[in-house]
DNA sequence: AATGAATGAGGGTTCATTCAT
DNA sequence: TATGAATGAACCCTCATTCAT
């Protein structure tokens, strides 16, 4: 069993899984995703997981070391899978302003077509908390988007594009204002999303501009 | 029981409540604020806060309906303490600009000094649910707040101060910077809190500038 | 709840408990004993100890913190009946001899009157371990018993009744022939428990006669 | 499947098993002993079993009806093990008081080799229960072990070299030493296993003498 | 006005066993 | 032969709530 092989140290690599198991994962880590975006955190138990994958609850514990590494993988999958459509299109442009821009429109796209992984991330990170009851996933981890929105800044301002502010404050606020917007539209679905990221992006090109 | 009347339709104002009974409550929900900002959402449970208050669970359950509304009631109170501490501030300012910044400074100074208060309006935000798995505070809660912000917006755009632009974008996140400096904030303690707010609303005073 | 309070890290005294606390505690305790003589520590779960004490299974951890520190009680509460039992009649023997024949002789007297008392013993004793695997009563919980039987046979060799031998090694020869009977009675009741004891009293007399 | 044929009631001897099947029977209670000498029964799972194994957690079942199943067969080798290696040192005493001696000293040297089959039978002796929750291996099992010493003990009686004593007393009572020996000594390695051995047998010499 | 006591549901986890491949 | 996958029951524990006193 795999989650036994774990608990002796040896970590297992997704390459070492068979073709099922990892059917059987990304369908258990599936059932989490909709249940942590539609129940919230507090609702999410395995148990429903289970019900909601069609699974009996022992089934997940088969699967998985537990709840916490179930949730440790599916943090883990919806960064990759988000990584993996925003890095392209942030290397396409050259210009600080312009790759401001296109973060948080290509981030709005991401978020248009993910909605319920980025719920279930959201439940997950101002949830899970670790046996010392510290948040497991907390500030830290918004450290990497901090860092890059840092670079984009400092060469702008390094050319002149862009005034003299602090890079902290207004990576912390551009990720906020990121956010925000994903939880206003995930609450109101009529909300004309791309016209939002629009506008917030022309709000960000104001606040920085020279 | 006081708690027993409200669920039978007739609601008791704080007015009827005895000082005694009034003392309690405060004592009570000053406990529930502890505990839900140092341990989490999913581990303040009744037992928990009693413990913190050190008095016996059920005197919880004999002065509140139920969880439900001493949560409730948390909420109310966090929020009316924070509406009597703008409000003078925000109408001391008549240009949209100053109010603006004042608005975001005020809340600033007001973080310093309640901390554990906001904290634990967060939990009670991103988690507490009702019967049907909604969210109990969503967006529709901070509607007040935005109207507040679309006002003072609308009023500078109107005066030609402000340039033109979405308001409800504008205040959306415009609130959600300020939420995000509260969480930077509380998490990291060192965190230079009124340079951050200065930062903001400037980053602000740029973005709306006609 | 007094289990709660413990989880502070106050402990408390008998002394602080309420007859009625006192009464469930015994009450479980006792279920627990005979649980444990009868089916065995494996099945000893809290839900079988609730269904023969009659009680829902919360109750038991309401008042204790958990099953560790319920069989920890029910080891301290045999202990202390078998020490107030054993210790008049052994101060009441100024030799040697007389005292370990008293010994043997006295505790059979008890194993007729406390039979699953004894047997619960044996079972946690055998079984429990702690958090990292090793016994929680091992061969350490032995050594005042040792301690006491050695004191006996020092005085009877300084006084030259008894013979040279290895003390250790006596006292843990006895104390197993003790417990040995016990068992074999406790599986064959019929079998003569206070003919056993006056000859394996007598058995250990002639062993350790100079 | 071997073991589905036996629940069927044909019993299968070994002389039956292929030479790849008793393998990897032995091969299984070789990590089944391990498991409950270094873990304890009540954590002896057939997954840990299987994973010291290095197996499939299924092979047991396979070779195996059940776990009641593998743990009789490895009563069963241990038991055999250790009568081959007896039976020898035991003929070679034509004297009654010299068997008894022999007996006692032959364990010690066993056990001195074979500490984790012996601790993995006393887990299984103390703790493996029936359907109906008794005991599996009780008393009963040593009744062939109290019948051989008795019967020494009556040709000692006999001859005149030994004292008149009830006979099964002193064969539960050598037999309580040499357990209480093992145990001793395993949780106390550094105990000199051999000097016990002498002593017991001396103490046994004494007791039993006219 | 307050308490201690009790309940029953639900939490995550471990387990022996079964079964298709 | 052997495996991985799945099951369902039982485990201990926490919780919000109820109730007699």
């Amino acid at each position: 069993m795999r989650s036994e092989n774990q608990s002796i140290g040896q970590s297992v690599s997704d390459a070492d899984r068979s073709f099922i198991e990892l059917a059987r994962r990304a369908q258990i880590i599936d059932a989490a995703v909709e249940t942590l975006a539609e129940e919230g955190y507090a609702k999410a138990s395995l148990a429903r997981i289970a019900q909601r994958a069609g699974i009996s609850k022992g089934v997940i514990s088969y699967h998985f070391a537990g709840k916490e590494e179930l949730l440790e993988r599916l943090v883990e999958q919806v960064y990759e899978r988000m990584g993996a459509f925003m890095e392209p299109r942030m290397v396409a442009q050259p210009d600080p302003g312009e790759r401001l821009r296109a973060y948080v429109e290509s981030l709005a796209a991401y978020m248009r077509e993910h909605r319920v992984q980025l719920a279930a991330l959201g439940q997950v990170f101002h949830n899970m908390r670790n046996s010392e009851g510290k948040l497991r996933y907390g500030v830290a981890t918004s450290e990497g988007l901090y860092a890059f929105l840092e670079s984009i800044f400092r060469e702008g301002q390094e050319s002149g594009a862009f005034r003299r502010f602090d890079v902290r404050v207004m990576a912390v606020s551009v990720q906020a204002g990121i956010d925000a917007m994903f939880e206003y539209w995930d609450v109101h679905p009529e909300h004309d999303l791309e016209g939002h990221a629009r506008e917030l992006a022309e709000l960000f090109a104001q606040a920085v501009r020279a």
